[in-house]
DNA sequence: GCCGTTTTCGGCCCGACTGTTTTCAGTCG
C-alpha cells in the first residue's frame, strides 16, 4: 500500500477485488429481500467491473485522485466504494446482514428455489433455514403457497433429502472422463452432425459444475432429443424439450444438452461458452449497434447478420475473436475493442518442464525413461527435480544420493541428443524459510525448485516471509505450487501473494504455474499479478510419471486463462536463455 | 442504481422450460 493510502488510515488491503466481493454479496442479500431488481444488477455490475480494474480503487481515493469513469459506477456506488475504503465498513452491508436471516441463502442452493420465492418463504411461512424449509414441507404447508404446488413440494422434498446434487464440482480430467462416453454416442448418432462440449469446461476454468453439450441436428420432430435420451448411462432426466435438456448421469455429473441447426451453430457456441457475465457484456454491446444477440445469431431488424460461426458474431460486433478462455467480462472485450487481446501461450510454446520426479524419489519411471519421453517431445530440456530429504514420505533425497543422481545424469546426457537433463532438485523449503539442504549442494546444481509440504498453518505474515525467506537464498530458482492448494480438497494457506510475487521480481526468482490438475497453483488471477509484475512463470507438469508430461495441457489453459503469452514463461525460452535466466 | 443517436424518464440481456394457472411468473443457464 502506497505512502498516501496509510496517510489517509485506509485498512490494510482493501482492495477492488474486496470491494467486488462486498458489492456482490450486497446484491444477493438485496436478491433476498426481494428488491428493485435493476438495483441488484446495479451491483453486479459494479461487482464485475471492479475485477477487471487493475489499479486498487483504494488508493486512488487516498491519493486524492477521482474515481476512474468505470462503466456501472455511477454517483451512489462511488460513495459507497469511498466509505468502504475509508473505513473498510459498508453500512449498507452491515445492516442487510441484520435484516436477512443468514440461513435464507441456503435455500437458493435448492432446484426451482430462486430469491423470490425464498422471499416468500419466510415472509409467508418464516422458513429461514433448510432445517425449517423440511419442517414446512412435512407440514404440508409449502404446496398452499400461492406459485407453489405439489410437483414443486415433492421436488423439493427429494432435494432436500439428497443434499449433494447440483453442487458438486469436477476437476477437468474427471469431467473429461464422463464427458468421452458421452460424446462419442452423440457422435455417432446418425442424426447428429457435430458435438462438442462448450462452457466452463470450453474455457478451462479449474474446476467445472457441470457440461454444456451442444450439438448440430435438425431438432424440429424432437426425434434428435429423443435418441440423446437414450444414452445408456443417464440415472435421470431433469428436464427436457425438442431443443433442450437438463440430465443427470451415473457417474454424478450434471449435463445440459442443447440441439441448434448448422447456421446457428456459432451463435450457440459464443452463447453456452459463457461465461454469462461474458454473455451479457456481448449482448449489451449488441443492443448499443441496434442488434439484438442470442443463440440463434445477431440480428438487425429482424435480419441475421451472423450465427454461422462464431467468429463471424464477434466480427459483426467489431471485435476480432476472443478466446475462450478469457471470456469472463474482465477487461477481454476492451481489450479486444482495442487491438490489446493478448497472442495466448499454447502448448507447442514449451522447449521443456522444469518439474519432474523419477523414481528415486516417489516417480514411477526411470530416469531414462522419462528422458526419452521428454525428447519424444522435441523439447531442448528436462530438469529433474526430485524430492528433499525432509519429505521422507516421498522417499526424498539426501546429499549422497542427489550426488549419484547428478552422475547418473552426466552419463545420460552424454547419450542424449537434442535433449539436456538439467540437475535439479525440489528442496524442502522448513517452516522458517531455510532449505532442507546445504547450499554448496545448491550451487552445483542447475535449477533450485523450492517447494512447501508442512506447516500450512501459519499466520498471513509468518508463511508470507517464510517463502520470501526462501527466495533470499543465494540458489533459489522457481517457487513450485506456491499457493499450496489442492482443488476441492484444501485451501490455499494463508499468503500475501503480491508481496511474494514483488520479492521474486526483486530477488530474480520465478514463480510455478503447477498444470497437475488438482493444483493449477497459481492459478488465473495470480498468473495476471505475475505478468503485471513481470515474473516469469514455469509452467511445469510435477510429472511422476512419463505419461504426466500431458498435463502440461491443463497448465496452458490455466496460463492462457491468466492471460499469459509465450514470452511470460521461462520455459518457453531456449535453453541457452534459461541458463542465463538461472544465474 | 445506471444511463443517454431514447439524454433527466423509462428503459435496463435473452429465451427455454417448469409449474401453476387459465395467461404468466419464476428459475435457469
Amino acid at each position: 500500500m502506497s505512502a498516501p493510502a496509510k496517510a489517509a488510515g485506509l485498512p490494510i488491503g482493501v482492495d477492488n477485488q474486496q470491494i467486488a466481493e462486498v458489492f456482490e454479496e450486497i446484491a444477493e442479500l438485496l436478491a433476498l429481500q426481494d428488491a428493485n431488481p435493476f438495483r441488484i444488477r446495479a451491483y453486479r455490475n459494479a461487482a464485475r467491473t471492479l475485477r477487471g480494474e487493475e489499479h486498487p480503487l483504494a488508493e486512488r481515493i487516498a491519493a486524492g485522485q477521482a474515481l476512474p469513469k468505470l462503466p456501472g459506477i455511477g454517483h451512489d456506488l462511488t460513495e459507497k466504494i469511498t466509505e468502504l475504503a475509508r473505513s473498510g465498513e459498508c453500512q449498507l452491508l452491515n445492516r442487510l446482514r441484520r435484516e436477512v436471516p443468514p440461513g435464507l441463502g441456503e435455500l437458493l442452493q435448492l432446484p426451482g428455489i430462486g430469491p423470490k420465492r425464498a422471499h416468500q418463504l419466510y415472509h409467508e411461512l418464516g422458513v429461514d433455514s433448510l432445517a425449517a424449509l423440511r419442517e414446512a414441507v412435512a407440514g404440508g404447508r409449502v404446496r398452499r403457497l400461492s406459485g407453489f404446488g405439489r410437483t414443486l413440494e415433492d421436488k423439493l422434498r427429494r432435494a432436500l433429502a439428497s443434499r449433494t446434487s447440483g453442487q458438486q464440482r469436477y476437476l477437468l480430467p474427471q469431467a473429461a472422463a464422463q464427458a468421452g462416453p458421452l460424446l462419442d454416442y452423440l457422435k455417432q448418432l446418425p442424426l447428429v452432425e457435430r458435438a462438442l462440449i462448450a462452457g466452463s469446461y470450453r474455457r478451462r476454468r479449474d474446476t467445472v459444475g457441470d457440461l454444456d453439450v451442444l450439438l448440430q441436428a435438425d431438432a424440429q420432430d424432437g426425434q434428435a432429443m429423443a435418441a440423446v435420451l437414450r444414452f445408456p448411462a443417464i440415472a435421470e432426466v431433469f428436464a427436457s424439450g425438442a431443443t433442450r435438456a437438463s440430465l443427470g448421469l451415473r457417474g454424478g455429473m450434471q449435463v445440459d444438452v442443447r440441439i441448434v441447426a448448422a447456421d446457428s451453430f456459432g451463435a450457440a457456441l459464443q452463447y453456452f461458452t459463457g461465461s454469462k457475465a461474458h454473455g451479457i457484456a456481448l449482448r449489451r454491446r449488441a443492443q448499443a449497434q441496434g442488434c439484438k444477440l442470442n443463440e440463434y445469431g445477431l440480428f438487425r431488424d429482424g435480419n441475421k447478420l451472423a450465427g454461422r460461426n462464431e467468429a463471424d458474431i464477434y466480427q459483426a460486433l467489431g471485435l476480432p475473436p476472443i478466446p475462450p478462455e478469457l471470456r469472463e467480462d474482465s477487461g477481454e472485450i476492451d481489450a479486444a475493442e482495442h487491438n490489446r487481446l493478448p497472442r495466448l501461450i499454447e502448448l507447442d510454446d514449451l522447449r521443456g518442464d522444469l518439474h519432474c520426479h523419477t523414481n528415486a524419489s516417489d516417480g514411477h519411471d526411470s530416469l531414462r525413461q522419462m528422458a526419452l519421453a521428454a525428447q519424444r517431445r522435441g523439447w531442448q530440456y528436462l530438469a529433474i527435480t526430485e524430492h528433499s530429504r525432509r519429505l521422507s514420505v516421498a522417499h526424498g533425497l539426501d546429499t549422497d544420493r542427489l550426488l549419484r543422481q547428478l552422475d547418473e545424469i552426466d552419463r545420460l546426457n552424454d547419450e542424449l541428443h537434442g535433449l539436456t537433463l538439467l540437475k535439479g532438485i525440489e528442496v524442502e523449503i522448513l517452516a522458517d524459510g531455510s532449505l532442507d539442504l546445504p547450499d554448496e549442494l545448491l550451487a552445483r546444481l542447475d535449477i533450485v525448485v523450492g517447494a512447501v509440504h508442512s506447516h500450512y498453518q501459519l499466520s498471513r505474515a509468518r508463511q508470507t516471509a517464510r517463502l520470501q525467506r526462501a527466495m533470499d537464498s543465494p540458489h533459489f530458482n522457481i517457487l513450485a505450487h506456491p499457493c499450496g492448494r489442492l482443488l476441492l480438497q484444501r485451501e490455499p494457506y494463508p499468503l500475501d501473494i503480491e508481496r511474494v510475487i514483488a520479492h521474486a521480481k526483486q530477488r530474480g526468482c520465478f514463480l510455478e504455474l503447477n498444470a497437475q490438475p488438482q493444483r493449477l497453483d497459481l492459478d488465473d488471477h495470480c498468473c495476471r499479478l505475475a505478468k503485471h509484475q513481470g515474473v516469469l512463470l514455469s509452467i511445469a507438469s510435477d510429472a511422476h510419471r512419463a505419461s504426466d508430461f500431458d498435463l502440461l495441457e491443463f497448465g496452458i489453459g490455466q496460463a492462457r486463462r491468466g492471460c499469459l503469452e509465450a514470452a511470460d514463461a521461462l520455459n518457453s525460452r531456449s535453453l541457452a536463455q534459461l541458463r542465463r535466466l538461472l544465474r
